[in-house]
RNA sequence: GGGAGCAUAGCUCAGCUGGGAGAGCAUCUGCCUUACAAGCAGAGGGUCAUAGGUUCGAGCCCUAUUGUUCCCACCA
C-alpha cells in the first residue's frame, strides 16, 4: 500500500472533508441506549449575535475533548448545541441597524419589530453554528435548541407560572439599575463597577426656620432635584437639636424634613446625607423606613423630567453641570473635592446605571439559593477547581431578589395578564387571557424575561421538559458543565437552582471552569482595544487541530492562558510530525499488508514502546478523569515525538532494511502503536487522527468511533522495558561525547562495549551503526582498548578509538567532569543513605530504590576511574 | 473593606497524592542521516518572590511579608 502523500499536512484539504464524513455518517447523533451508560454536556449556548472568538473556541476545544473521549470509552455521549436569543444584546444590535436606515422600534410596533428580529435571527443565527463546526465540534446537530424555540419558550411559561404559584415571583415597586442607554432594567449580575475619578460636592441646605444650615456632601448633585429629606445618626449629639426641624431645599423651594436614621455613619464626612429615595438604593430603604416620598426626576433615558423646568431634558450631566452653578450662585455651594468612586455600568454597553424606583418582576431567591448551597456542600455537584465554590456560595449566601423582568421586546414575553377595566391581573400559560372577574380581553405585561431566565432551564427545557421524555429521563442530570468563571453568576448559580426546583436534581455533576485567553502581552481581548484574535483565521493557517491542541496544552483549569501565534506553530508543527511519522510507516508497508493484532515474535524495543504506550494509555484515562486536560496533551506530545518518532522509528530503520521477519514484526508494531496514539490523540485533534486513519486503516471504520485504548496488563513489560534503556542510555552517551567533541556523524568508528549485559547489548547491537555512527560493534565481559574515548553509562563502558582525532587534553577533561558529576550523585545518595530518619520513615520502596541508584553511580565511578588510569599511562 | 488567583529558565507556561526541577519558543554547537529543515543530534541557562515553620525530606503543606491580576461590597 505505498501511497504518495505531500511533505507538509494541509489542514484546509482535509478538515471540511472529515468533516462532511463525520456528519454524513450521523456519528454525532446520540441515542437513548439502555446498553450504555449516559455522558451528557449541554453547550452554554452562544449569543445568535456572537461571532466565534477564542473564548468560545477553548471552551468547545474543552467539551468536545470530553465529549470525543466518553464516546470513544462506550457512554452514549450527547453534547447538546444550541444558541441564545441574548435579549439585551440582540435587541440592541438590530436596533442599531435600524438607525442606520432611520427606522424606529416604534415606527414598526411590536408585531412587526418581532418580524424582523426573527428574521434577523434566521439570517445570523446561523452563522455561529458553522463557525462552531470549524473548530471540529462533535455536537448532535440533530438536537439543536434555541432558547426561544417551541420547547424553550413553553419551559419558561411553566416555570414562571409555578414559581408565581408557589409565591416565589412577585410584581412590585423596587429601586433597580436601570440602563439609560438599553432603557430597560438590569438585574444585580448585569452591573459592572468601575472606579471612576469623580467629586464631592460640599452643600449647605438652609433649615427652614432660619437658624442656619447643614452642611452634606454628595457625589451626584443632580439628584438634589429628588432629595426629600435630610438624615443624621440618633446618636450623634450634634445634631440632636434638629431632629424633625425641615431644611428648605435649593433650587427646588422644597420643605424636606431632618430624619434620624442609623443607616448615617457618624464618621463619615459632615454625618449629614441627603436622601434621594427614587435614585439610591439605601437612599430608598431609609424613604421606607421613614415613609418619605419618592421623587423620580429622570426620564428612562436619564435626562431630567419635565417638573423642573429649568433643567428639563437636560442629560443627568448636564444638569449636574447646571445645578452645581446655580447651587454656586445661590451660595450654596461650600467647596469641590476630587473623589474616586464605584460607579455601576452595564455590563452591555457600559453606561453608567441609574439606580431607579420602578415596578418590576422579581423572583425571591431565599428560598431558592439554599438547596443549590446545600448540593454543592454535599458534592451534588463539584467545580473543578474547587476553589470557585467560594464564589458560589459567597454569591450565593448574599444573593438579593433577582430582578428578572426586561422593558425590550426580543425575548420571551411576561405570561402576566392585565385587566384595564377592573385592574385584576393574573398569571397563566395560556394566550389571551380574559379577566375572571369582568370577562373582557386581558392585556399582556408588555415586558420580556431576562435572557438568563431561559437559559437557567437549558439543561432540562433541551431535553424536552416540561414533558416527561426518555431523553430527559436518561441524558438528566447531564455530567459535565464547561464554562468560564465569569459565567458563575449569570448562569451556573441559576441553572442550579432551577434544575434542583424544577427537576429536584442538579443539573450536573462536575462544573468545569477555565478562564479567559488573554492576547500575548496578557491583555483581555476586546473590541475596543481591537487586540481580539480571530479563530476562523487561526483555523484557516494553521488548521482547527492546531488551533485546539494550542488551547488544551499547558493550561491548569480555572486559569487564564495567553494565546500566541508560536504556540500554535509549534502544535502545528507537532500536526506535521505525526504526519509525516504516518507517512514513514505508510511508505515502508507492503502492498498486502495487513496487521490487526500484535505479532508473538516480539523484540526488546518492542516490547518496549509497547510497554511504554501501555502506561501512557493508563495516564491519558487518568488525566483525563481528573480533568487534567493540558496534562495529557503534554504526555501525549512527549510520547509520539520524543519515544515514537525519535526512538522507536529510528529503530526500525535498521530492521527494515534487513528485512524478513523482524521487518515485518516492526512494521506490525509501528502500525499497532500509531493506531492507539492516534486514538488517544483524536479527542484533541480530531482531523488530522481521522484523516491519518481512513488513509492507513483504510477499512471503513472511523476513528472518531473506535475504541479508546485503556490500561491492559498483558501489554506491560516493564522488565523489558528497563533493559532496553540501557542500550537507549548507551546510544544517548556515545552521541553526548562525540557531540561534546566535535565530531560529525559522517566520522564513524568503531564501539567496544564492555558490559556485564552481554545479551542484552548483543541484541541491540544492530542500532549503534545508526544511530551512534558506528562502524562496527564488538561487545565483551572486558576490553583493554588504548588510545580511546570512553563512554561511561550505568551499565556499560564503551570505547572509541578516535585516538587521531580527539585531544587527550579535552578527554582528560571531559572524563574528570563527569567523575565529578559522579561524585556528586555518590556524595548526595549515601548522605541520604545514611539519614536514620530517612531510613526509619522513608517508604521502603523508595529506600531500595535510592540503594540501586547508590550502587549504579559507585559502578559509573569506578569505570570512570579505570578509563582515567588509562589515559594517564 | 472582604475574598481569590498568580509569582518556577531570557519569554510563555506545566509540574497530578511532598521523594534528586520540566516543555515550547529563544540562544549556542554540529548535521540536508532516503518520514519530517514546520526537521535531526547535542549544549548552556533556574537560591522555584522573600522570611520563618512543619517534615527524615518542601516548588508542592502552614504562617507572615512583598509584588501583581481578578472578583465581590450601598459608605453619602
Amino acid at each position: 500500500m505505498k501511497k504518495e502523500l505531500p511533505k507538509l499536512y494541509n489542514p484546509t484539504d482535509v478538515e471540511d472533508k472529515i468533516y462532511k464524513y463525520w456528519m454524513d455518517g450521523k456519528m454525532f447523533h446520540a441515542e437513548v441506549d439502555s446498553k450504555k451508560q449516559p455522558y451528557t454536556i449541554v453547550i452554554p449556548p452562544p449569543n445568535i449575535t456572537g461571532q466565534l472568538h477564542m473564548g468560545h473556541a477553548l471552551d468547545e476545544t474543552l467539551q468536545d475533548i470530553l465529549i470525543r473521549w466518553k464516546r470513544m470509552s462506550g457512554y452514549s455521549a450527547l453534547w447538546l448545541p444550541g444558541t441564545d436569543h441574548a435579549a439585551i444584546a440582540t435587541e440592541a444590535k438590530i436596533v442599531e441597524a435600524m438607525r442606520k436606515e432611520g427606522v424606529t422600534k416604534e415606527d414598526l410596533g411590536r408585531d412587526g419589530f418581532m418580524e424582523r428580529a426573527w428574521k434577523w435571527k434566521e439570517q445570523y443565527g446561523g452563522r455561529i453554528v458553522e463557525q462552531l463546526k470549524k473548530l471540529g465540534s462533535s455536537c448532535d446537530w440533530d438536537r439543536e435548541r434555541f432558547t426561544m424555540d417551541e420547547g424553550c419558550s413553553k419551559a419558561v411559561k411553566e416555570v414562571f407560572v409555578k414559581y408565581y404559584e408557589k409565591g416565589l415571583i412577585y410584581r412590585g415597586e423596587r429601586i433597580i439599575n436601570w440602563c439609560p442607554h438599553c432603557k430597560t432594567s438590569l438585574s444585580d449580575a448585569e452591573v459592572t463597577y468601575e472606579d471612576q475619578a469623580g467629586h464631592f460636592w460640599h452643600l449647605r441646605y438652609p433649615l427652614t426656620d432660619g437658624s442656619g444650615f447643614v452642611e452634606l456632601a454628595t457625589t451626584r448633585p443632580e439628584t438634589l432635584l429628588g432629595d426629600t429629606a435630610v438624615a443624621v445618626n440618633p446618636k450623634d449629639d450634634r445634631y440632636k437639636d434638629i431632629v424633625g426641624k425641615t431644611v428648605t431645599l435649593p433650587l427646588v423651594g422644597r420643605e424636606i424634613p431632618i430624619v434620624a436614621d442609623d443607616y448615617v455613619d457618624i464618621e463619615f464626612g459632615t454625618g449629614v446625607v441627603k436622601i434621594t429615595p427614587a435614585h439610591d438604593p439605601n437612599d430608598f430603604e431609609v424613604g421606607k423606613r421613614h415613609n418619605l416620598p419618592i421623587i423620580n426626576v429622570m426620564t428612562d433615558d436619564a435626562k431630567i423630567t419635565e417638573d423642573y423646568p429649568a433643567y428639563a431634558g437636560m442629560d443627568r450631566y448636564e444638569a449636574r453641570k447646571k445645578i452645581v452653578e446655580d447651587l454656586e450662585k445661590g451660595g450654596f455651594l461650600v467647596k469641590i473635592e476630587d473623589h474616586a468612586h464605584n460607579v455601576g455600568t452595564c455590563y452591555r454597553c457600559s453606561t453608567t446605571v441609574e439606580p431607579r424606583v420602578s415596578t418590576q418582576w422579581f423572583v425571591k431567591m431565599e428560598e431558592l439559593a439554599g438547596p443549590a448551597i446545600e448540593a454543592v456542600k454535599k458534592g451534588d455537584t463539584k467545580f473543578v477547581p474547587e476553589r470557585f465554590d467560594k464564589i458560589y456560595f459567597h454569591w450565593l449566601e448574599n444573593i438579593k431578589d433577582w430582578c428578572i423582568s426586561r422593558q425590550i421586546w426580543w425575548g420571551h414575553q411576561i405570561p402576566a395578564f392585565y385587566c384595564d377595566d377592573c385592574g385584576e391581573m393574573i398569571v397563566t400559560k395560556e394566550e389571551g387571557a380574559v379577566c375572571p372577574k369582568c370577562g373582557k380581553p386581558m392585556r399582556q405585561d408588555p415586558d420580556t424575561l431576562d435572557t438568563w431566565f431561559s437559559s437557567a432551564l437549558w439543561p432540562f427545557s433541551t431535553l424536552g421538559w416540561p414533558e416527561k421524555t426518555e431523553d430527559l429521563e436518561y441524558f438528566y442530570p447531564t455530567n459535565t458543565l464547561v464554562t468560564g468563571y465569569d459565567i458563575i453568576f449569570f448562569w451556573v448559580i441559576r441553572m442550579m437552582f432551577s434544575g434542583l426546583e424544577n427537576m429536584g436534581k442538579v443539573p450536573f455533576d462536575t462544573v468545569l471552569i477555565h478562564g479567559l485567553v488573554r492576547d500575548s502581552q496578557g491583555r483581555k481581548m476586546s473590541k475596543s482595544l481591537g487586540n481580539g484574535i480571530d479563530p476562523l483565521e487561526v483555523i484557516a493557517e494553521y488548521g482547527a487541530d492546531a488551533l485546539r491542541f494550542m488551547l488544551a496544552t499547558g493550561n491548569a483549569p480555572g486559569n487564564d492562558m495567553r494565546y500566541s501565534d508560536e504556540k500554535v506553530k509549534a502544535s502545528r508543527n507537532f500536526a506535521n510530525k505525526l504526519w509525516n511519522a504516518s507517512r514513514f510507516i505508510m511508505m515502508n508497508l507492503p502492498e498486502d499488508f495487513k496487521a490487526d493484532k500484535l505479532p508473538d515474535n516480539l523484540t526488546a524495543e518492542d516490547k518496549w514502546i509497547v510497554s511504554k504506550f501501555n502506561t501512557l494509555a493508563k495516564e491519558i484515562n487518568d488525566n483525563l478523569t481528573n480533568f487534567d486536560l493540558g496534562v495529557a496533551v503534554a504526555k501525549l506530545y512527549d510520547f509520539i515525538w520524543d519515544v515514537y518518532c525519535d526512538w522507536y522509528i529510528e529503530l526500525t530503520k535498521p530492521r527494515i532494511t534487513a528485512g524478513g521477519e523482524t521487518a515485518q514484526t516492526a512494521q506490525a508494531v509501528l502500525v499497532w502503536v500509531m493506531k492507539g496514539m492516534l486514538k488517544l490523540l483524536h479527542p484533541f485533534m480530531p482531523f488530522i487522527t481521522e484523516e491519518i486513519w481512513q488513509t492507513l486503516v483504510a477499512d471503513g471504520s472511523a476513528i472518531m468511533l473506535s475504541e479508546f485504548p485503556t490500561y491492559d496488563e498483558a501489554l506491560s513489560f516493564a522488565k523489558e522495558e528497563a533493559e532496553f534503556e540501557k542500550i537507549i542510555a548507551a546510544i544517548k552517551g556515545i552521541r553526548n561525547t562525540r557531540s561534546g567533541m566535535n565530531v560529525p556523524p559522517s566520522v564513524k568508528a568503531k564501539l567496544y562495549i564492555e558490559t556485564k549485559d552481554v545479551q542484552t547489548f548483543e541484541a541491540g547491537k544492530m542500532f549503534f551503526e545508526r544511530l551512534a555512527s558506528a562502524s562496527g560493534v564488538e561487545i565483551s565481559d572486558s576490553f583493554d582498548i588504548a588510545d580511546s574515548v570512553t563512554v561511561v553509562t550505568d551499565s556499560a563502558r564503551i570505547f572509541i578509538p578516535l585516538s587521531d582525532i580527539v585531544d587527550t587534553e579535552k578527554e582528560l577533561a571531559r572524563l574528570n567532569k563527569e567523575k565529578d558529576a559522579a561524585q556528586k550523585d555518590i556524595d548526595f545518595l549515601s548522605k541520604k543513605l545514611s539519614n536514620e530518619g530517612f531510613l526509619a520513615k522513608a517508604p521502603a520502596q523508595l529506600i531500595e530504590a535510592e540503594k540501586a541508584k547508590l550502587a549504579k553511580a559507585q559502578e559509573k565511578m569506578a569505570k570512570i576511574e579505570e578509563s582515567l588510569k588509562a589515559l594517564n599511562k
